[in-house]
DNA sequence: CCATCATTTCGATTATCATTGAAATATGGA
DNA sequence: TCCATATTTCAATGATAATCGAAATGATGG
């Protein structure tokens, strides 16, 4: 994943209703929900979060896909999974989340024992 | 972190000069960088680059120490940790990163063996 | 306390983003 | 076809963000 997808990955996430919008969708896993639902849930008014799903499908971080009259979006996990691994690799200081210990960033090489 | 803290932590990585002087600053370790050699490291202006420490600083993910007429910046990498965190366990389907695995998100239980 | 260097603030400009009602489009069923 | 429902586009508005030169501020050593 390259510089320019991050920035917009994380661009999509950096905003209350998107990432609000955003956790949602995770929490529907794959089988998605259809945008009134979204709305209903959110409280956000149909046209507005249409502009915020566009916003978030664009940066590949939700797919749609047409399910009768309705309109069906999940969360796109292999997405967040590389942003995660990208801030992991690239803004950690070369720690990556080693197994065994949940917290990844350390800044220098002393490893806690 | 809360919602807030996290929107912000995103919003402040969500530009390419900041993200290129966040990284920077991760690769210089805890001893940090003073602003003009950010400057000269990124080829962002001075008043520019202000602008956006200001920004990455407020978002708590770099903090500042003056030493004699330099101010040092550094990375903090608590923070992005707790980012990560955050990400993990909100945005990725409720599997936080298994140790021994470094794929964070999976959609749906399906722990793959 | 002055000369110098490092950094920040100011100010003006331009661009981009967020919001939402109303109208348009699409879909499926009677 | 025609209606009801779901979603998107349009358009107008207000808000926020990015850029950077020039001037101001802060720090140090002589």
């Amino acid at each position: 994943m390259e510089m320019k997808a991050i920035v917009n990955a994380l661009a999509a996430l950096a905003q209350d209703s998107r990432l609000a919008i955003y956790r949602t969708l995770v929490q529907a896993g794959p089988a998605g929900l259809p945008a009134g639902k979204i709305s209903e849930i959110t409280g956000i008014p149909p046209s507005s979060l249409s502009f915020h799903l566009k916003e978030l499908a664009h940066a590949d971080m939700a797919n749609s896909r047409q399910d009768g009259r309705f309109v069906i979006y999940t969360a796109n996990f292999s997405t967040m999974n590389a942003l995660i691994g990208y801030l992991t690799e690239n803004c950690c200081g070369g720690n990556p989340c080693t197994p065994a210990s949940s917290p990844c960033c350390t800044p220098t090489e002393e490893t806690p024992s």
